[in-house]
DNA sequence: AGTTTCGGATTCTAAAGAAG
DNA sequence: TTCTTTAGAATCCGAAACTA
């Protein structure tokens, strides 16, 4: 942690902020600062470092320094960097580092330069070399006329061999496999590159598979069940892997990298071989999607394969590629008119119940994930929930509706009010509480559900509380009159963070980590929440604070261990709560839970909030006291804190975003009106009530 | 005339790489 | 280990735009 950071809660001392050097080179000798405050920074104009400064006294805002500066300076491999760029500007140069470039040939990503020349250049075919493009393997496109043909022997296997498939998950059009020989395809012997057709890549063996498909059904099955397992747990299947069909076999090496990589470190896996078996079975799938067209003979099998390839890709934080492919899911999904409730009325039932199962898997993932990354969604509640096979363990599907039901409350006004673009008068208070209450109310039949749904609902829908909280802060409803059962009290993150402790505490390791990534960014998101209010009430002596503070003590710890390795997201929740508890990265233990949160079951916690504690209302008390401790700094000061820190993208856990090579943690977008859009009045006068009065307009 | 906004020059700082 | 180079972040000058 350096010097600089360990500032951003404070504004810089008396010696440090005049510590500046003189700039300008006009001998005035002005003194540039360490450290301008929030609206200078803002407004660009010189700040003077005071509390409140001058500038910010004089526009009669409100002064703070919350904003924490970056890091400075180079990031990553710069050499790698700098050969990455000079390698791209050669390739978008020539197309070709190693031979120069005709006018002719260099006609852009989807310009005729494939299959319809290749009599007269035949060399732009890159055989040897592959595509012209320095991407990886399994970013190279090819246009439609490009796709390298199956070889000879693998295309012979459909027409003459029944596939293995059952007629659940067989393509729609029975073409997988074979399509390169219709009519629409061009003549072999000129998009055949000729390297391509000496030797078939050989195939993962078949014994590889099955006792991942094992530990699906062991552990990943509960919260994904849309595969049959009579089919996949059927040796047979693999016995004759090179006669599979292109779908399924895709399916099976893409299901199998997303299972390593969700259960690593949760359980022992098969084949610890050197290469991660994940990343081989990820390239395999891909590499084969290349041999055939996935695609036209639109399938289930497909769609399936690209959720897969999801969640192989979101496990590894790869998020742009993870959100090409859930796309690709949900555009197979709207292909085969998933969504549209009179389709299934030509499935026989059992078929029908598998789609709707995939479907409200993809509806769920896509909301969840669209949460998380801020983006639009595609998908809606727009067909009957699956019902329970009769064979079949009911626990198992009503934790599965359940969270469907849970999900269909974020509907596409709590999506908008989260990425900020929804209208500010229709986030009001009326609809933020009415919100609250059908998440509480949302999933409550939790009978004879499995450990694993259980952490998965009450975690879900506490980590939902937490985002409808923050989307209320930044709309400024955390001024409006208390209100039971509203939760946009200050202290409510504390309240969730609490359940989530009893949560998580309460329930097994295998349970809490066969959820993978998409757990981590919950409790993150949780923590780093809380992190903010503690920080914002720092000084409150109050039990509920302390309380706050253990539970932060207790999230860190888990995600300092989760999965078997320290948490990415730890390091930032780290920079927030500095100074605020008592853990470090090195692994200090916590302090003893307080009390109140023994007093309640451990284990499966109420799915219906509980009273607010205390019954706090922030705007009562003038003298700055809480319930039964003291605070340093009034009730309104912390929640216009919290305002700036939601209005400047501080709020809650950063946004981990691509920048160049890197991974860098960025501010997120406030769940409001963007900060630009503000009137910087609206921070409010700098005395005491000025935050409370604060009301957007 | 006073105030606010913001492009961009200047400076600072951390990280990478080179030199000893 | 120390020094040098460099990329990227931060500050805030001053011109332009805006407002009363």
């Amino acid at each position: 942690m350096d010097a600089e950071s360990l500032q951003h809660s404070a504004p810089p001392s008396p010696t440090s902020s005049q510590a500046g050097i003189s700039r300008g080179g006009n001998g005035t000798s002005a003194k540039v600062l360490r450290r301008a405050c929030d609206c200078c920074r803002k407004r660009k104009v010189k700040c003077d470092g005071a509390e409140p400064c001058g500038p910010c006294k004089k526009a009669t805002i409100r002064c703070a320094y919350l904003q924490p500066p970056k890091k400075k300076g180079p990031k990553g491999l710069r050499s790698a960097r700098v050969l990455h760029a000079l390698r791209t500007i050669d390739d978008t140069a020539s197309g070709d580092s190693t031979a120069p470039v005709s006018p002719r040939e260099h006609q852009g990503a989807f310009g005729n330069w494939g299959w319809s020349s290749a009599t007269s250049t035949p060399v732009v075919m890159q055989t040897a070399y592959g595509p012209p493009t320095s991407l990886p393997p399994e970013q190279q496109t090819y246009p439609p006329a490009m796709q390298p043909a199956p070889p000879a022997d693998m295309r012979s296997y459909a027409p003459t061999h029944p596939p293995v498939l059952p007629p659940l998950y067989r393509s729609d059009t029975q073409q997988s496999g074979w399509s390169l020989q219709q009519d629409h395809s061009p003549p072999q012997s000129a998009m055949l590159p000729p390297i391509l057709s000496e030797r078939p890549p050989q195939r993962i063996s078949g014994d590889r598979f099955l006792p991942y498909m094992q530990l699906f059904f062991g552990h990943m099955f509960p919260i994904m069940p849309v595969l049959d397992r009579n089919l996949y747990l059927d040796p047979r299947l693999y016995a004759e892997i090179d006669r599979l069909d292109s779908d399924m076999y895709c399916l099976l090496c893409a299901l199998c990298a997303a299972i390593i990589v969700q259960l690593d470190a949760t359980v022992p896996l098969p084949f610890p071989d050197s290469k991660p078996m994940d990343e081989v079975f990820a390239e395999e799938c891909l590499r084969e999607r290349k041999s055939y067209d996935f695609i036209a003979p639109t399938s289930t099998l497909s769609c399936l394969t690209s959720f897969f390839l999801f969640a192989y890709y979101g496990n590894h934080e790869s998020l742009t590629k993870a959100w090409f492919y859930l796309q690709e899911a949900v555009t197979f999904a709207q292909n085969l008119n998933m969504d549209d409730e009179q389709a299934y009325d030509k499935f026989d039932p059992v078929e029908a119940q598998w789609r709707r199962r995939l479907y409200w898997l993809l509806f769920v993932t896509e909301r969840a994930y669209a949460m998380q990354r801020r983006k639009h969604t595609r998908l809606h509640p727009s067909i009957d929930l699956p019902v329970v096979f009769d064979s079949e363990d009911p626990g198992l599907l009503n934790g599965f509706v359940n969270l469907a039901k849970l999900f269909s409350v974020v509907d596409d006004n709590f999506v908008s009010a989260w990425r900020g673009i929804r209208r500010q008068s229709l986030c009001d208070e009326a609809w933020l509480a009415n919100t609250q209450r059908q998440l509480d109310v949302a999933a409550s039949a939790l009978e004879n559900i499995s450990e694993t749904q259980h952490v998965d609902i009450n975690v879900t829908r506490q980590w939902l509380h937490v985002l409808a909280w923050q989307i209320g802060v930044s709309n400024g409803l955390i001024w409006g009159k208390e209100e039971t059962g509203t939760g946009m009290r200050l202290e409510y993150p504390i309240e969730l963070a609490r359940r989530v402790v009893q949560i998580t505490e309460g329930s097994s390791k295998a349970a809490l980590e066969s959820h993978g990534i998409g757990m981590e960014q919950k409790l993150s998101d949780i923590a780093g929440c809380l992190a903010d209010v503690l920080r914002c009430t720092e000084g409150d002596t109050s039990a509920t604070f302390i309380e706050g503070r253990q539970c932060l003590n207790i999230l860190l710890q888990k995600l300092s261990s989760i999965r078997g390795k320290e948490s990415r997201y730890l390091k930032p929740l780290m920079t927030k709560t500095e100074g605020l508890i008592g853990y470090d990265l090195n692994g200090q233990p916590a302090p003893p839970m307080p009390a109140p949160l023994h007093t309640q079951p451990a284990r499966f916690p109420p799915t219906v909030a509980a009273p607010h504690g205390g019954g706090n209302n922030y705007l009562a008390p003038s003298n700055g006291n809480g319930r039964d401790g003291q605070r340093t700094m009034s009730m309104a000061d912390s929640v216009g804190m919290l305002r700036s820190l939601s209005m400047s993208g501080n709020l809650g856990m950063p946004f981990l975003a691509v920048s160049g090579e890197n991974w860098e943690w960025q501010p997120r977008r406030p769940s409001g009106r963007p900060y630009e859009e503000l009137d910087t009045r609206m921070l409010g006068a700098g005395s005491g009530h000025g935050w409370a009065m604060a009301q957007p307009v």
